[in-house]
DNA sequence: GTATTCTTTCAGTAACTACTGAAAAAGGAG
DNA sequence: CTCCTTTTTCAGTAGTTACTGAAAGAATAC
């Protein structure tokens, strides 16, 4: 009677023997990064992106792909789109060990950098956007576009001065977040030292 | 031969002739509520409601539910909800004309009041869990959890070190936001003031 | 060149969120 | 109370986003 032909590869991994340290380790990190991905949901970034960032960030080591499919419980494919969309965001690198096929990632170290970077980019792509349109809007309703003695004045005065009030707070919160996107690197102090300065 | 029964209801709407004016006024409030939902849909808020809040905040005065669907195209069900979340976030209020029986709607008018309300709710449901993570995990890995000589100790370390940095971040963040959202209405210059004062 | 190992892409699908329309409920007015 | 108007709820569905798994594509070793 043949034996079963068992493909080497579908053997049952070896499973690792963890010490108490170790499991207690584990579970700290998967918290945090559990909640990370929380977090990250209610921005713009979706959960995995935000666990994986987490793992990275709290492991303090690079990992390679399956390090990272394996510990979160994802699909190549999707551990791979992923680790590309933080690269794209800056916000973890690629790294090449010498000798070794497989690429590694790790991310920034400096907490206040990461944020500095998704603090530009967030600007860049929803602050930006809302102050032109504003700007476009008041373009459209000042005297010269509408002729001197247009009907409808009140009307017109009323949503010209609610732009204003809008243009106001969103080019102050503009120029917070340039001051604070300018200089992440030298942390708390010298942002607060900014902050003054500026106004 | 009967004449067709054609129920009052269903007869072609009244079309208003609106002047250059009121077309251009239109125009632009259009162009603002569309970009301003287009940012809420990247952040928590979905287009709908963000819609609807530019809307009452750029009309400058009450609207009912109807003028609403009217103006943004939507189903009954969809405003009733939406009007409903805005409320219950605190940005627009429910009012009470004398004698008309359908309820009307409010924006606040303070810009600093309503992001300030929005970063209140935010950082309470969001920031504030993510730092109670992150000393949850701190205390897992102490050393009183873990034993004096734990194994693993570079790991624990690195994950240690990284909590801290980042606890450090959030809980700076934090303050600012505290006094943000508790000096709201004085505008910018008593929050910078407060900020200095903080550090 | 071929073999091997790792990475990327992408069609198909699962999971989720937002929206509609109709029915039920609520709130006066008479 | 009944009648009429307005609001709320919700089942069903449309539309969207996230994920998988397999196949194609690189990169290195031999």
């Amino acid at each position: 009677m043949p034996m079963l032909e068992m493909p080497v590869e579908t053997l049952p991994a070896p499973k690792p023997v963890l010490s108490a340290t170790e499991i207690q380790l584990k579970t700290a990190q998967d918290l945090f990064i559990r909640r990370w991905g929380e977090m990250g949901a209610t921005w713009g970034i979706n959960r995995t992106m935000a666990e994986i960032h987490a793992l990275l960030y709290i492991m303090g080591q690079p990992c390679c792909t399956d390090d990272v499919m394996e510990r979160l419980n994802i699909s190549r494919g999707n551990a791979s789109m992923s680790l590309r969309g933080l690269c794209d965001w800056g916000i973890i690198r690629r790294l090449h060990k010498r000798g070794e096929r497989r690429e590694y990632f790790e991310s920034l170290t400096d907490v206040w950098e990461i944020f500095s970077i998704i603090a530009a980019e967030r600007k860049r792509r929803e602050m930006d956007p809302v102050l032109e349109t504003i700007r476009q809007c008041q373009q459209m309703l000042s005297e010269g576009a509408l002729g001197k003695s247009a009907a409808k004045r009140e009307a017109v005065q009323l949503t010209r001065q609610r732009l204003a009030s809008m243009e106001e707070f969103m080019a102050v919160t503009n120029k917070i977040f340039q001051q604070f996107i300018g200089n992440a690197k030298s942390g708390l102090t010298r942002v607060v030292k900014v902050l003054l300065k500026a106004f």
